[in-house]
DNA sequence: GAACAATCTAAGCAGTGCTTACTTGCAGCT
DNA sequence: AGCTGCAAGTAAGCACTGCTTAGATTGTTC
């Protein structure tokens, strides 16, 4: 992954360049293990060229980050338009691009939820891919699929699981004996079938599961 | 949050108050801001004291998440045994137990999943509470609320969900207008009801959710 | 009470983020 | 063409952080 520059004192495409190596570092190593010296070295610049890019790490990480938003946007409209105009199904679809995304681009996907990073572009980025599932979720509910009512619940769910899913995946923490990613990719059809079907349907049981609390004066921490 | 030692030379209980104060750090600042200078001037003491204790970094952030994962243990088993002995809302209380841990207890919870940390003690103690959701499906299974056959995806999916839950609101991705903790909790409650009255049932719609292939030869990435 | 082990201090090395002062070369203008 | 201005690069160095080493201090054990 060495990337020497062509030819003169110009490297030319040093800012690509910069985001490819660190998407590749990142996916590898993690996002610590993310060094700007070591970055510029692979590059073929000196340790200072890519403050000419970049303010900060935190400016990189976050163009990173934005980069990886606009992608996982396109693929979830993607996967989206290329099932039948159906709004289970295409739910469904979008939640196997968000995860479909995370397992093919542990670069991006490491940085996208970063709290600790702002920008303007990225905190418009954001909530573009959120929107997307409130559409859907907006469609199951307009043809009867869903219940109606208060949606944020319903897209809480459909959000959670899927963001769950891929975090643990990316983060290693699943059990690798006998869960690879060929087997997960029909594991998660299977999966999303079950919830957004089960949100499709009318949960006359969930007023009886009301928060009940535990018995008080507890010694260790809740 | 300075902590001063009592008298002498020796601290007398140094570990702990690193751990403590790591925690409050991670818990304000996030995982990166916490520095061992800043660490051991705050406990009172050197810079190099903290390495009679601790290896490295590292080995401090393994011992912070295995004592997360000790606490999230006792926080499931205390939650779980508080309600009414039905399957089904056993699980619904091993989940909100999961996710009111991670939002009381964010200093350890953001350290307790990342892949980069390895020990002995880590590795045993992640897999116990995991251990705690395959018991609660099971149980599901033997009492006839949960479909028969393999529980993996059962386990996948009870997990994924709290635990995106759980990390969307760590990392503070979800909208913070009008989604305030004392809002989450009943929602959560909602969220695990839906969600694992869900998994009780017969789910004939999940065979048609079959994968469908996207279309071939497409630019962006995907 | 002397030896020993555990704990802490002081000092310093190596690596990293970022800044500053300077250099290079491309683009546009007359 | 030649001049000029600016973007993009270099080299050097400061501040901070993780970690190590050598030595000082204290509690414990025989």
């Amino acid at each position: 992954m060495r990337l020497k520059r062509k030819g003169g004192y110009h490297h030319g495409e040093l800012r690509r360049t910069l985001l490819d190596v660190s998407i590749d570092v990142i996916d590898r190593r993690g996002v610590d293990a993310l060094n700007l010296r070591e970055l510029a070295a692979r590059a073929g610049v000196s340790s200072g060229a890519p403050y000419h890019h970049f303010a900060d790490r935190e400016a990189l990480l976050a163009a990173v980050a934005e980069e990886g938003f606009g992608y996982l946007e396109a693929a979830m409209i993607r996967e989206r338009d290329a099932v039948a105009d159906d709004a289970t199904l295409r739910l469904t679809a979008l939640g196997r691009a968000y995860v479909s995304f995370a397992t093919n681009h542990r670069g991006h996907f490491r940085v996208m939820f970063r709290g600790d990073l702002h920008g303007a572009d990225l905190e418009k980025a954001r909530p573009r891919a959120f929107q997307l599932l409130r559409d859907a979720i907006h469609d199951c509910q307009r043809s009867g699929v869903a219940p109606a009512g208060d949606w944020q619940p319903l897209v809480l769910t459909a959000w959670s699981a899927v963001h769950g899913l891929a975090t643990l995946w990316i983060d290693g923490v699943l059990p690798k004996k006998g869960l690879n990613p060929e087997r997960l990719a029909p594991m998660v059809t299977t999966f999303l079938g079950r919830m957004f079907a089960a949100l499709a349907r009318k949960q006359p049981s969930a007023s009886r599961l009301s928060r009940r609390r535990a018995r008080p004066g507890k010694a260790s921490p809740e």
